[in-house]
DNA sequence: TATATTTAGTTGTCAAAGCAATTATTTAAG
DNA sequence: CTTAAATAATTGCTTTGACAACTAAATATA
């Protein structure tokens, strides 16, 4: 363990976090990845949205999801339609089964959000969220 | 900003610093990933290794390493020669045109460390050790 | 010693990240 | 009103991450 940098902690441990919850999923039996599960989580929480909105909101950029969009519409877990007011955005929105798939999996990501906290508090939360935003922040522009 | 849970906030830090650091790097002209960079920075400060060496200490595995060998061999930083020892491992050095790279970059990148860490305290930083390392061993094994 | 098990490294596949370039459409400016 | 600039989405390319399957060599076991 030496002697990390605070960007290799963040990187390694946020890697970490990911394998573990794709094992998880698998483990389930559930058929996606972590990154499609967090754009059908996403959508479930605000409802249908454009695909501008869904690349802000997941910090992923315009052509990571295209091609999330892309896998979920062949799993049919996703419905995407043109908008009417503006003919370049696209509305994408659960599907009955995307719905069903969330509402199955949800509960089972919050026992596993939970075991990958014991030990650590409320306060411990803050922290992190301090030191984080602080550090996206300072690197947010300049 | 709304309600992030833990995972998404350390990955979506993580991206962000591994994405300045790039833009740095290539503002700078080096013609390097940050992966790349963590290779070489780990023989630089470590001295020649064998490839799984190599994936323990940057958390990689051994595809990853492999294939980052690979494009460093290509850009002439690092040499490649079989060990006498055991024929099935590889032992990977700085070339001195890869030291040199090395030389060159780290005070670069130590400004850019430090300013991603501005507003914070060593107080901060054993928090975030803390908080990462728990959440890490959690997810260990279990 | 002969056989089985580990270990080191490679190759292939798929998903995702980041970037540049492109198309189509909308909005702003002249 | 026409042209220029901005926006939404897509496609292509390169790198990395995770996993499975594989080869070759070393170590352990019978």
């Amino acid at each position: 363990m030496e002697h990390l940098t605070y960007g290799y902690l963040i990187e390694k441990t946020g890697r970490k976090i990911k394998q573990e919850l794709q094992k998880e999923i698998n483990r389930l039996n559930f058929d996606i990845t972590v990154d499609q599960w967090v754009l059908l989580f996403e959508l479930y929480q605000y409802g249908s949205m454009v695909q501008v909105e869904l690349a802000e909101r997941t910090f992923k950029d315009a052509p990571t999801i295209t091609r999330i969009i892309e896998l979920l519409l062949q799993k049919h877990l996703i419905l995407k339609h043109a908008s009417k007011d503006d003919r370049r955005k696209f509305i994408i929105d659960l599907s009955d089964a995307g719905r069903a798939l969330v509402e199955q999996m949800h509960p089972h990501i919050e026992v596993f959000r939970k075991q990958g906290w014991r030990g650590l508090s409320l306060e411990d939360w803050a922290h992190l969220q301090r030191i984080c935003n602080i550090v996206f922040h300072n690197f947010d522009h300049d």
